[in-house]
DNA sequence: ACCTATCTGATGGCTG
DNA sequence: CAGCCATCAGAT
């Protein structure tokens, strides 16, 4: 049994051989514990020859050897000596100490404070946070600042209620007074745990850290605090939900904002910081103004989305401790599967190491199946049935687990007291219940409950609002296990257990499809866990869905020796119409969603009214509908370039237009998209365009030193990205590019191989209008308009002709063969295209410029 | 350092 | 030089 601790624990650190644990008392004092830290290493008993005891008790390096029912504990000195007997003294598998004596360590990668959390059942406090941001000398270029070379000019503590808790500003420029407002600044942060930055890992916490040693600033032990850098948390929460691609294209703090609050940063000139710092009075003070504004802005992100309250939850479920890495899934699933594997007096594998030949060597297993969808034109009345927590549900029934694993008959009869995943034909005992099934079991269940106790609260109250986090904390989790358990980074790592959960869901699926079509549906289309189904009434859907449930599953099941069943499907909605472009893309109108439709009328608050779509009476008006009204809802857009970060922000607009046309207003009619088209096209090819609605942003996924071009065939360097050129560009401008960095440019002229791209700062006002059209803004709106509408057998030439979505696309003049003796430079030289400024003086520019224009409009610098 | 499936765009090589 | 294919990287 752990031992029971009231005490709820901040934070906590690895101070030489001790273990620091932090907590407050009762009037908001922080205090210590300490204790020796553990760093320990299992392994299982029966492994334990005599000799290898002896050597661990008289080692000089070991703390201690206990025998704990099958296991034998070993408590090292220090983490230096339990990762040399596992790796040998230079990480050499030939060297190490356990494999010469025929040991396998577990968990001896575990840290004193997991073990410290996991072991004592200690509780995580939710820690006391305040939000912050400083400004610096903009004359030191970011690489430089970074490294702590530029001074910090300012700063600003916001708690999470948007108030200022405490402001520094420097009144002379020398160390005696930066050591003052440093110092200042370390006090104010004092009261509290968590110290939350845009990009803080990045930028702000390296840099007050170096700062301070730099002017010799007194300040506490930088451990004491939590240092939690919102970017990326928020950039991985978002990442599902945001609603368009606006809000994935910029990272930068006050484009979030803008997309997410539609509030941004102060308009004040970054760059200047230091300019307007020097000037002093109100100059300085709009200085400091823009930098409180800008630390407003977390909370206020925070307050939307409740990001950092999830991670806060998801770190008290899982005993971590919530700074920037508690929110990598590994962690989160670590944290909470070593307290069951403590409760369960059993130990998981070390974690593995994994070097850069492993993972060359790492084969992929089968994941999820996607259909072809089989679906033309604007499909009506399709209905989606989907798996609810498909694969946790499959864990569950067949008890999927490492340590269940069996052997059990490939073929034939399945071996007593167990059950085969379908497809695997891996075997698993039913029982006892594993610590996965056991892990999502509790949480399922723990998920449950919160969602039933949020129902019962006051909405918008503080506590239905928590019950709320501590839910989607669940389901967080809950959705990471089969990731985690499929990644050989992880110690639960299993292919095999991987395998069989996405397999059993294909199974699943096409077992579902089989009986559907058998009653004469169509299923169109399948993504993971949903079926997408035509040629059905509501009423025999639904009723095809309870039998799934009573008696398809069931007995599927049975069949493979499963003695539980947690698989449900449920129906959950109608698209009134939908187009398919392809696989997982799409685009459609809900008739009804889980059984609920807009009605026509607006209840009170302005909104819809809810029709019973079992009843078909609104709940708002009392109308009685014998058809559903037309669809009043937002579209759902999956996958489509209106929800990429990556697509120019004109391709998406059109993409929208043509989206509301065909959803909102219900337009079937190919012609009405036509001049929609058409003045797109005239504006990219004709009209002044912003910087904003044409630039690329692509991000780095590696360091720039690590993006090598690809050797041509003839051993010549080939070309790099688009985006990596660009960055290199900046970089040697003294701009910060690390990994995730998004690089915006802009085509400067594509009719030149390669073509030629600029960073997105340098646009003066023109661009390869004709690519912009013909690559970028078109193909993603002609896509979904062929999905839409289609050449049908049968048709009349004119409606074919309507239906040619093709002719909307060339628009770039053809080039004039260069004929003998005139240069291929002047012979390209012709205007064309007058009056749209097209890129035809761009590409002579790229080649040696035979007109006299001015630089900065015709060739950006830097361009490349 | 959570998985796989899939689509798109840039690029280079080849072919007619 | 357009059209096709393979490959890679990025995004969802």
């Amino acid at each position: 049994m752990p031992e029971l601790n009231p005490i709820k624990f901040v934070n906590g650190f690895v101070d030489g051989a001790d273990l620091v644990l932090l907590y407050r008392n009762a009037s908001g004092e922080m205090l210590a514990r300490r204790r020796k830290a553990e760093w320990s290493s299992f392994y299982r008993r029966a492994d334990v020859t005599a000799e290898a005891m002896r050597s661990f008790r008289n080692s000089s390096f070991v703390l201690g050897v206990s025998e704990e029912g099958e296991w034998v504990r070993v408590r090292w000195q220090a983490p230096e000596w339990r990762s040399a007997v596992r790796e040998g003294k230079r990480g050499d598998e030939e060297e190490s100490w356990e494999r010469r004596n025929g040991l396998t360590s577990f968990e001896a990668d575990v840290t004193p404070e997991q073990r410290f959390l996991a072991v004592t059942g200690a509780q995580v406090a939710k820690p006391r946070r305040v939000f912050l941001d400083i400004e610096t000398d903009c004359r030191v270029q970011p690489v430089a600042a970074r490294q702590g070379k530029a001074r910090v000019l300012c700063w600003c503590l916001v708690d999470d209620d948007e108030r200022i808790v405490a402001q520094g500003v420097l009144e002379r420029e020398d160390d005696v007074d930066e050591r003052r407002i440093l110092e200042a600044l370390w006090a104010a942060l004092d009261p509290y745990d968590q110290v939350v930055a845009w990009f803080g890992d990045g930028f702000d916490f390296p840099v007050i850290r170096q700062r301070s040693v730099t002017v010799e600033a007194r300040y506490k032990d930088p451990r004491r605090w939590l240092w939690m850098d919102f970017l990326p948390v928020y950039a991985r929460m978002n990442a599902n939900a945001a609603e368009s691609g606006d809000e994935k294209e910029s990272m930068k703090l006050n484009d979030v904002c803008m997309s997410r609050i539609g509030i941004g940063k102060h308009d004040f000139d970054a760059s200047k910081t230091y300019e307007a710092w020097a000037a002093g009075g109100e100059s300085r003070a709009r200085l400091v103004e823009y930098c409180a504004q800008d630390t407003k802005l977390l909370p206020m992100l925070n307050k939307k989305t409740g990001f950092l309250d999830v991670n806060d939850a998801v770190c008290s479920l899982c005993k971590l401790f919530a700074d920037t890495r508690s929110a990598d899934p590994t962690q989160f699933v670590d944290g909470f599967l070593l307290q069951l594997a403590v409760e369960r007096g059993t130990h998981f594998a070390t974690r593995a190491r994994y070097s850069k030949e492993d993972q060359e060597r790492h084969e992929k297993f089968q994941g999820a199946v996607v259909t072809e969808p089989k679906v033309s034109g604007i499909e009506k009345h399709v209905h989606v049935a989907d798996f609810s927590g498909m694969y946790p549900s499959i864990i569950q029934s067949f008890n999927m687990s490492p340590e269940t694993k069996r052997p059990v008959n490939i073929n034939g009869p399945i071996a007593d007291g167990c059950c085969r995943a379908p497809v695997t034909r891996v075997g698993f005992a039913n029982s006892p219940e594993g610590i996965l099934p056991e892990a999502v079991r509790r949480m399922r269940e723990k998920r449950a409950s919160y969602q039933k106790h949020q129902a019962s609260l006051v909405a918008g109250t503080s506590e239905w609002a928590e019950a709320g986090r501590l839910s989607a904390g669940y389901k967080v989790l809950v959705n990471s296990f089969y990731g985690v358990v499929g990644s050989p980074f992880s110690r639960y790592f299993d292919r095999q257990v991987a395998e069989s959960i996405s397999t059993t869901g294909v199974w699943l699926i096409h077992k579902t499809d089989a009986e559907a079509e058998r009653r004469g549906m169509n299923v169109v289309y399948n993504d993971t866990d949903s079926a997408f189904v035509k040629n059905v009434s509501r009423q025999d859907f639904a009723e095809f869905v309870r039998w799934s449930n009573a008696e398809l599953y069931p007995a599927a099941l049975r069949e493979c020796g499963c003695t539980s069943n947690f698989i449900e499907i449920a129906y959950e909605k109608e698209f009134e119409r939908l187009v398919m472009v392809s696989k997982k893309r799409y685009v459609g109108t809900f008739a009804h969603y889980k059984w609920v439709a807009a009605c026509a009328c607006d209840d009170a608050k302005g909104r819809p009214g809810k029709i019973d779509v079992r009843r078909m009476t609104c709940d708002a008006c009392g109308r009685q509908w014998d058809d559903l009204p037309p669809p009043r809802g937002k579209p759902e857009i999956r996958g489509l370039e209106y929800k990429r970060g990556d697509i120019i922000r004109i391709a998406r607009g059109l993409q929208l237009e043509v989206i509301d046309l065909l959803m909102r207003e219900l337009c079937e009619d190919p012609a009405r998209f036509v001049p929609v088209i058409e003045r797109v096209r005239k504006r990219v090819l004709e009209d002044s365009l912003a910087i904003e609605d044409i630039r690329k942003s692509a991000a780095l996924r590696k360091p720039l030193h690590e993006y090598k071009p690809k050797a041509k065939a003839d051993g010549s360097e080939g070309t790099e990205q688009a985006h990596v050129r660009v960055a290199r560009v900046l970089k040697a401008r003294g701009e910060q590019i690390l990994v995730d960095t998004k690089i915006a440019y802009f085509v400067v002229d594509a009719s030149v191989s390669p073509m030629v791209v600029a960073p997105a700062s340098d646009y003066a006002g023109e661009c390869d209008r004709y690519y912009l059209w013909e690559d970028l803004v078109y193909p993603p709106t002609q896509r979904l308009l062929a999905a839409a509408f289609p050449p049908v057998k049968g048709m009349t030439s004119g409606e074919l002709v309507a239906r040619d979505w093709d002719r909307f696309l060339r628009v770039r003049p053809k080039k004039p063969r260069a004929r003998k003796g005139v240069p291929e430079a002047l012979a390209r030289a012709q205007p064309r295209n007058p009056g749209s400024a097209g890129p035809s003086r761009l590409a002579n520019e790229a080649h040696g410029s035979l007109f006299d224009l001015p630089v900065m409009a015709v060739r950006p610098q830097g361009a490349v």
